[in-house]
This record gives structure tokens, sequence and C-alpha cells, in this order.
DNA sequence: GAGTACAGACCGACTGGTCCGTTTCCTCCA
DNA sequence: TGGAGGAAACGGACCAGTCGGTCTGTACTC
């Protein structure tokens, strides 16, 4: 692996673990083996680096959560998978996410500090809940769903149910409490099917 | 009021805009008119500061969350009035928490950074949840919830949608979005409602 | 006049970033 | 095929500024 490319994962374990500012790049370059000239040959900044780890954590994102998601066939079946997923590929991925999972971390630790970063960070929050109701929407209209069903209010409740599990669970470190978490969602999904 | 409690206060404020760690001990000392000597006169470290910002936050956040709850008459109202007052007399207070939920920001700064803080501050969400564990339980057994419903799942959706909706609306700082986020949950609870 | 409350100079450790020297690697021509 | 040339890759000393914390001096209060 290139040494930019160890650069940006070690980066991104320990923005996992420690956050964007609280994490040196002292730090980063001890544990990249290398050096302020490495560095500084491949990123004009810290920021710079920021927004390559931002990039190369979302494409593992995607990666763990809609590998083997069918779109159109069953989309009700698609947010179940994409409930599990979440659970069992992303955020026990502790292999580049050891310290849970980064985006939240980040935009908590950005969000009054470093506004057009978090807004960058947003992005990614602002589409999985859009992707979540146009599933919902999709499988209403495939006659899966409830006539009566709230698709705004369902995913509402998913996608905050998803971030909240997240936080509660990333520093307990309960892997029990998450998998029933994420269970009562998908209990939850199902009474609303027809 | 005494310099020991502006310096808490507006550190209260600070941590909840940009964590403990990423706060300066000169920004507090800016924002409360003081300097080291006074900082160090009432304590004995950053940390002692820290420990009597979470009691004050915790004490805020009771009078703000469990003002008019009326136990043991209506527990299922209770809950509603808890969602009520969580969304409105505490996300909203923008004046001790400027920067949104100080707990969670803390949590997710220092959870896998100082681990015995992060605990201290886990303690508090604990709390919260089996309080809403037991008011649903007491609901159940005064024939208020449906026979069959799960109490178990039931308090952790509330629990980790009120997590989830914190995050989503601090940062995009749209009222709209979290008034919303609450009254679905409300309707979920009355779903399971006699 | 003794003790508390505070102001501010100061300390070593650390921050992101710059700079310069050296090594490594690819290219081009003999 | 080999070596010369040059740019890219990298190591590490160094910089000004900031960090949490200490210390001394002073003013105010019982």
């Amino acid at each position: 692996m290139s040494l930019k490319n160890k650069i940006i994962h070690e980066s991104m374990k320990l923005f996992s673990l420690k956050g964007f500012l609280s994490t040196s790049i002292d730090e980063i370059l001890a544990a990249s083996n290398s050096s302020k000239g490495g560095f500084y040959n491949h990123f004009k900044s810290k920021e710079e680096l920021f927004l390559h780890v931002l990039e190369e954590a979302r494409r593992i994102w995607r990666e763990r959560n809609l590998e083997n998601l069918n779109h159109n066939k069953d989309p009700i079946e698609d947010i179940k998978k994409l409930l599990i997923n979440f659970r069992d590929q992303y955020l026990k991925d502790s292999e580049n996410f050891p310290g849970g999972c980064i985006f939240i971390t980040l935009l908590v630790e950005l969000k009054n500090q470093s506004p057009h970063l978090s807004k960058e960070i947003n992005k990614g929050f602002v589409g999985l809940k859009s992707m979540i109701k146009r599933l919902l929407d999709e499988g209403k209209a495939l006659g899966k769903l409830q006539k009566g069903a709230n698709t705004v209010a369902i995913s509402e409740m998913l996608f905050n149910g998803m971030l909240g599990a997240t936080i509660a669970y990333n520093g307990q470190k309960s892997e029990d409490g998450l998998n029933q978490a994420i269970d009562f969602m998908i209990d939850y999904v199902e009474t609303f099917e027809v």
C-alpha cells in the first residue's frame, strides 16, 4: 500500500477513535511510520487529509451497507438488509473504525467548530435518510406496505434509531444491546407490512 | 454570581459548543473575565472543573425534563411529557447549551479518550433509559398499555430515538425536523395504548 | 494581620506547518 | 545496457503559537 493510502487509513482509525481535532499529525505519522516530509508531500494540510479520509470512509460505508441490496425487487427487504448490514458489517468493523462510527464522531466534534466540514459530513446523513424514505415509498407503491403507512414518520424513526443505537452502543460496546436495538427496529418495520 | 459558578456556567456553554478537550482554559477564563489565579483557586485541575460542569448540567437537565411529571397517576402521559420537555425545554435551551446536548457531545468526544470520564457521563444515559422502561412498565401494570406491549423494545426505540433526534437536529438546527421527530415518537407510543 | 481571592508572568510539552537535505526511482540518451 | 540527470518521496530539525498547570505578587476581607 502506498504511503498516501497508509496515512489515510491510519488517520481513519485515529479519527474514529479520537476525532479530527484531537488527533495530532505526529500521532498519524507514528501510526504510519512516516514523517512530516512524507505527509506534506501528499497533503497540503491536515484539512485536505480530512477530505480524503471522509471520501474513503464513505466508500467503505457503501461497500459495507449497500453490498447485497437488490433494489426494485423488494425494497422493504432491502431496508431490513440495510439495518442488518449497518449493524453487522459496518458498526462491528473494528478494523477500519475501531472507535465506532466515524461520521457521528466527526459530526459531533465539528458541528460548532468547523461548519464547512460538518456540512460536508452531514450530506451523508441526508442521503441515508432520503434513501430509507425512498425505499419505503417504493415498497408502499408495490403494495408491500399498508396503504395508511406514513413513510415520513417511519423513515424518521428508523434513521434516528440508527443514529441513537450507534451512540448508545459504541461507547459501552455491548453487542447484545446493539443486536437487540436493530432487531426491534426490524420488528417495527414489520408492523407496517401487509 | 460567584466566580466559581460563573466559570462553571461559561464552561458548560463552551463544552456544549466545542467539547471538553477542545475548550482551552484560556477560553474559559476569557468568557468568565477571570485569570489562571482565579481559576486554580477554585479548581485543582481542568478535570475537576469537568465534574462540576457535569453535575450542574445534570441538575439543569432534571429541572428542564422532569419538572411537570406527576408520577404514578399516568405514567404514559409522563413519557409523552418527557418527550415534549426534552424537545422544548431542554434541546432548545440555547442559554445553557448553545451547542446542543452537552452529554452527547462529551460522550462522543471522550468515549475512547478518557474512559473514566465517559463512564461517568454514561450513567446518566443508563438512568434515562431505565426511567423510560419503568414508566412503561407502570403504565402497563395500570392497564394503560396493551397486554402484549414489549416494554423493553419500546423503551429501546424511544431512548435511541431521543439520542438520534438530538444528533440529527442539533447540527442542522432545523426545529421543524426536531418537532416532527418527537411528534412521531409520541404517535409511536400511542399505538400501544389501549 | 492572617488567610482567601485573584492577576498575570512563566514553564515544559505539544500543536500544525515550513524548510532543507538526502534518498529513491523513472526517463532519456549514448 | 548502463549511467547521467531530474523530479518525486521522504527524514527530521525547526518555527511560532498554544496547551494545562505552577508560582509569585497583590488586594481585599474577616
